[in-house]
DNA sequence: TGCTCATGTTTACAAGTGTAAGCAATTACG
DNA sequence: CGTAATTGCTTACACTTGTAAACATGAGCA
């Protein structure tokens, strides 16, 4: 009895995945061009990021099985693409970071920033044009 | 031999301690009121998490341990204070969130909460009011 | 067809975290 | 003064995360 490669694509989950720190960095280098076979991935990241190839495979496999990658079988091995939007995971990870930290809000965190992290006359101006350009919502 | 309350204070870090969640609510009663009996805490917590006072206390040991509240003995009990400033937690936190989502720049965060979270037309003119005190720093 | 290489799967393991029970000692109260 | 209640300390345990070795299997080449 032969065994392909096992589908080993999560339960079904495709919304709101929560993305670890290691993982993140698979992520964008698939958020950046997919699909990609894993040795891609291996050698871009046994550079940047001096990992060893059992543990990239590791991520990709985690990655799979919580459903924030896609495979498609090639052969005896896989082409991995994102199944959440970059766009998405970002916008869950500042809701959280807003709500935790400033409330919700947007303005007690700029203050902040203005004033723990300094902005400078560029930087506001960037901003005021910005908020220019934004079409508020609700 | 007697044995009074054991003074644990951490070995000496004063800055940058890292808080994980489950502490930060801790701190945040703490932030907002200190000095504070462990019964005060637990109290607090009983309800609004429903942590059994074991958790609790555990949490205010690791916290003590880590450097982040200081505790005074008093009687066979402890006062916590915090040791370490809010502002200066949140701006670490701040920072690593930045790094990692927006490449440390404040302006594609507002970009992408506008877009995702949206901004009211009041959200909007209030982020200008803003930008219009702060005085540019560098 | 046999062997080596690439690739995914299983297993591992330490550190960190959330959550908490149980113990010891001290204080408070009858 | 003796007993109950309070409070901190020790230990525990499962789950997650970072990091990776070992293993099995299919693919490609000799």
């Amino acid at each position: 009895m032969s065994k392909k490669p096992v589908q080993r694509t999560a339960p079904k989950a495709q919304e709101s995945v929560a993305i670890t720190d290691a993982e993140w960095d698979i992520m964008e280098l698939l958020w950046e061009k997919a699909p990609r076979t894993s040795q891609e991935i291996v050698s871009l990241l046994e550079e940047g990021r001096e990992w060893k190839r059992a543990t990239v495979v590791t991520l990709l496999a985690r990655l799979t099985a919580k459903g924030a990658l896609n495979t498609e079988p090639q052969g005896n091995r896989f082409l991995y693409t994102p199944a959440v939007e970059r766009s998405a995971c970002v916008a869950e990870e500042t809701r959280s970071f807003l709500d935790r930290m400033f409330g919700g809000a947007l303005q007690p965190l700029v203050a902040h920033v203005a004033e723990h992290h300094s902005l400078s006359k560029k930087d506001i101006a960037e901003l005021k044009a910005l908020l220019d350009q934004i079409k508020p919502n609700s």
